[in-house]
DNA sequence: ATGAAAGCGCTAACAG
DNA sequence: CTGTTAGCGCTTTCAT
């Protein structure tokens, strides 16, 4: 029974010096792991074992506090994820966990939490911010990027001081309307609130065009609008469904929304594709993965190009900054199968 | 155009010192808002403007790291959720996120990570962990404690300079199985491969001792199982489901499993609860704002009272270790309403 | 009311 | 190969 006198104060580099009688330094190269590293002086083989031993006998721990201080790395990286429930967000965390195995670095999600805050407290070698097309962020980034490796995703955005992520949708929101239209003539949409600010612009604007081209009337009945989160997406889509003469087609601003759609379908007793068939956009795996799997568009590789990408800046912060993209395309599946059926 | 000799090197609260002609212990106290409390030092309005000024000017911002290892506080939670998708997790995520703003606390999600290697890397005023029930985690946990104030949930662990959070069951689970087999005969378990092991114990127990009390047989064809994720989970229900002589009711060992029946029933066009009545467990937010709301068995108050939780350890980690309870109760909801139908 | 100065735990020159 | 030492940016006594 050793007399507890100090209250288990935590090892530090000097603990662990004194007893494996050597001087911090050591056991600094010793416990950071570049003992023989280039550049860095080398530690005999019988110095080093007396080092771990004391260290695994101390319950030594680095301070990373300190560590960060000193480097300037804290081997963190920061992910923002607006709406966490997204399959979006699910799927770059999960590419994110993926990509940073045997790397040393933690991940953290920043979760339904405002960046614009959160990273004035908290640092990270790179940070990932999933929503910023807001015009009024473009100052804000560009002064967080003073202190932060930041990498926006936005499509509107250009490149200062921070990395912007693109997923270029060009026509390809299109292509999925002239898919729905080849084969249906009740077209609707299921579009959040916020987007139907601009008419003509966006997700919606490529509905709305896309019924012009088919030659078929935009029609109220046929547009139904939601809050935000899955619920309220699930009781627009139910809404639209149960009206006289319901769409046998959705084209849902997101994939999230088109999973909404099928569920809610589904508990209407509608088939999907055969009752009505639903498009979403974002390509998630979440949508891949469901049954039947939701027909998309959205960029191919992102999720993984995004981690690997987010994986490069966190290892060298001072790189350059630029633009990444991931073209889109259209992801025929089983939700709108086309013509063939 | 002032030419950028120096790199834009990030202003220190020595560099806000000197712009502002006053020591840099004057430029801490007032920028770490602490003027006028109590135990420290004043500072006269006039010093603290200009301090102020010229912290903007010069768009300073504090140095986290230099700040946690002189204060031994990072004001960070940490919180560990191993299936980031389940809503289980997604409700202790927005349940923390409510309750720390206003709070200087930021929280940030280690998700499908492992705690285990991660907390090593990564300190954290207090660090939630979701899942440590194998015997194996209580020493590697007493021993995280000495340098992390730890919040663990689990049912078994004691604490043990580490928190417990748990949930207690009690007999709501047989209470659970009671109200299916009252009205119900067909009632089927859906479980999770490893819950299996145990057939006794744990939520797969409850289910063979309710229908033993019920004096209902086991049947192999009524119990199905999964692997883990939703997907899994959906197509054991589509399963059992389409099966002749299907269950009617079907008894879900999670929350989330309980969601995905559901939808598997819709999508074979049953309707719940009238053709297959659904219980699950956990009482998340999600079962609870689905469309038919889950009937679940849960703890009240669950999230909120451990967000609280949660945020007082942080504020005061060196508070004792303790156990949280929640006692769990029947939430009878529209996907299992009981005889009244 | 303000400043000087001592570190927190760690890394990285530089000397030996 | 190993030790000495000077800080990183910040907080916090203790003087003034």
């Amino acid at each position: 029974m050793n007399s507890p006198v100090t209250p288990a104060r935590r090892a530090t580099i000097r603990t662990v010096a004194q007893a494996a009688g050597v001087s911090t330094a050591t056991v600094s190269y010793v416990l950071s792991g570049r003992s023989g590293k280039a550049g860095s002086p080398g530690v005999s083989s019988q110095t080093e074992l007396r080092v771990r031993q004391a260290a695994l006998g101390l319950g030594y721990r680095p301070n990373q506090a300190a560590r960060t201080i000193r480097t300037g790395k804290s081997n963190l990286m920061m992910l923002s994820l607006t709406m966490l429930s997204d399959p979006w967000s699910l799927s770059v965390s999960k590419a994110v966990g993926a990509a940073v195995a045997d790397v040393g670095i933690t991940p953290m999600i920043l979760a339904d939490t405002d960046w614009r805050t959160a990273i004035r407290r908290q640092g990270a070698d790179v940070v990932f911010i999933d929503a910023a097309d807001q015009e009024g962020d473009a100052g804000l980034l560009a002064e967080l990027a003073g202190s932060n490796r930041l990498v926006v995703f936005s499509e509107t955005l250009e490149p200062n001081g921070f990395d912007v992520v693109r997923s270029m949708a060009g026509t390809t929101m299109d292509q999925a309307m002239d898919h729905l239209t080849a084969t249906h003539t009740k077209v609707a949409a299921l579009a959040s609130t916020s987007s139907l600010k601009n008419a003509r612009a966006g997700r919606y604007g490529a509905y709305v065009r896309g019924l012009e081209r088919a030659g078929l009337a935009l029609q109220d009945k046929y547009v139904a609008t939601f809050d935000g989160d899955e619920l309220s997406a699930y009781q627009a889509a139910v809404q639209l469904l149960s009206q006289p003469d319901p769409p046998t087609a959705i084209f849902a601003t997101s994939d999230f929304v088109g999973i909404a759609a099928i569920h809610a379908a589904q508990r209407l007793r509608l088939s999907v594709p055969e009752d009505v068939a639903v498009v979403g956009i974002g390509n998630t795996l979440q949508g891949e993965a469901m049954a039947p799997s939701l027909t998309s568009v959205g960029p191919a590789g992102f999720f993984d190009g995004l981690a690997r990408f987010l994986v490069d800046r966190a290892k060298d912060p001072s790189a350059p900054a630029q633009v990444l993209e991931f073209p889109w395309q259209l992801f025929v599946r089983d939700s709108a199968p086309g013509s063939t059926h």
